[in-house]
DNA sequence: GTCGAGCATAAGTGAATCTTAAGCTGGAAC
DNA sequence: GTTCCAGCTTAAGATTCACTTATGCTCGAC
């Protein structure tokens, strides 16, 4: 019978492209994955890896598998939730993953519905950029993740997450009236790696330009003291511009981004992700969107 | 995460009632099946067995894992056919069970078709009674089995057993023109336990009577010998009437037996199992059916 | 009351899986 | 060309896990 932990280890691998960020991601050795792997394509019958010096690419049967082995673990998440739900209502830790600006505004309401309605579970924030929410997600660091979407980025799509639209919301231009008219302006963005800085790139250069980036700030407040002090122009999302610093003026962009919860593939069912999700959603209206 | 060995065993358990049966069934010793089970029990978080007494039986909660464990298994079970089939062309062993009257009839050429089509292959063929197949096929003892069902016998449903029709029968009685006729006659059936015992029980009670069962006999050419010599009246397949002895007469009856092939679910895409199938579909036109 | 079927627990053994340590390979820097 | 380093593998040892054997418990049958 076919493991799932190797097959956990393959999807990785697929995601990851080297053993050792595998065996990072997992927390063993790199010796430990490899062997794993060797042990899988033993029992597998085929090559599954194909070793070209000091590198490894997944063959075609490779990839097939990894395609099974979504489905596989798919279903034993299911089972675990379904598991999770005979349990009784939601209760035990659930570990929430949240972008800084949802974090602030919309986590805290969100909170106390969640633990105000389920008394027995015990929510364990940590703050992490969407862009390595699906990761987390899937090394099991994280039961469930706020995540944004903009329109110039596509979204990370990946066959293990599953993601539930919670809302949307407009982008502001500081103190122009377009962000063509912001070609020649200093700008203040998020750092890179991050979403928002790729969205701000994407945006500005849609608008024809490669933006003068000169700070990276990943605080929107800081972001909105930097432009009320005239360094530079930046784009925030309506969440993070309620009390612009006097000064700043803010121009509604036809733009916008989602927010998302995100969660394991076949976690859905689970109770304590639902409840989360729900007080998510219950959060919502409370937020001031317009 | 959650093992599908476990889960198997406790989908063992749930079809068989007890630990011990279900570690004969695996060839483990009870302890070993109670303390896997203790194991699951114990990263389920829930009760999943009732122990009441001597015995155990499975809480509501048992019975829901059993439903995700199918699931599981299901996957699994494609997964491993995939890679069979990115192994190149059916080869290899694979393990044929079928009753009597198909091992003689049907199986010869679908044998050598198979063979002939795919010289990889190694056909392994055990006599087995369709009520046994579906335990040998989860247990892993078969691949594939030719099973038949009959029209007064319900067929035995099993989530985890997937079949297909191969081909029907009329179904014949020996020496008088209806069953209703033979009401005060010596019977031949075949063995307790059979399917076959089941139907000729079950047809007798449906014309309103208890049979008069003298002999238990499995192979059909020793059933009409019998029958030739006066020792009693039986009903047999159109398959195994193809030459019935001097002085035996066969009347058709409105009743009917199907054919199938059974296999695991999920594992229809083995190559090697396809092939089986295909050979079993392609003898069936050689068969003198009417 | 005794026996036996069925399950659980304790203790021991062997296999599987991890880590540590060392070696190999190929690309990049110099 | 040489050196270095990233990345993978193999070997050897340690730990954990899973199974067997042995024993005890409980309940129902006789």
């Amino acid at each position: 019978m076919l493991d799932p932990r190797k097959l956990h280890l393959l999807r990785e691998l697929a995601r990851r492209g080297t053993i050792a960020a595998v065996a990072e991601a997992v927390t063993f050795t790199p010796s430990a994955v490899s062997q794993q792997l060797s042990a899988l394509e033993r029992e597998a019958g085929v090559r599954l890896l194909e070793r070209t010096g000091r590198t490894v690419t997944l063959t075609p049967a490779g990839h097939l598998l990894v395609e099974h082995a979504h489905a596989v673990l798919e279903q034993l998440e299911r089972a675990s939730a379904a598991l999770a739900a005979a349990r009784g209502g939601p209760s035990g830790p659930i570990r929430i993953g949240a972008f800084p600006t949802a974090a602030r505004v919309l986590l805290p309401p969100a909170l106390a519905e969640l633990t105000g309605a389920h008394p027995g579970l015990v929510p364990m924030v940590s703050e992490i950029d969407p862009a390595d929410v699906s990761a987390a997600l899937r090394a099991g660091e994280l039961d469930v993740a706020l995540v944004h979407e903009y329109d110039f980025v596509p979204p990370v799509t990946d066959a293990s997450i599953e993601a539930e639209p919670l809302f949307g919301e407009a982008m502001y231009l500081t103190d122009r009236p377009s962000i063509a008219a912001a070609r020649d302006d200093a700008w203040i963005t998020n750092k890179p790696g991050t979403l928002c800085h790729t969205m701000a790139i994407r945006a500005c250069q849609a608008a024809g330009f490669e933006p003068d980036v000169r700070h990276h700030v990943d605080d929107f407040d800081t972001v909105l003291a930097f432009a009320a002090a005239g360094q530079g122009v930046a784009i925030v999302p309506r969440l993070a511009a309620t009390a612009p610093p006097p000064g700043v003026t803010l121009t509604r962009l036809p733009l916008g981004r989602r927010t998302l919860a995100a969660f394991r593939r076949g976690n859905g069912e689970h109770p304590a992700i639902g409840a989360a999700v729900a007080a998510f959603r219950a959060a919502v209206p409370r937020l001031s969107l317009r």
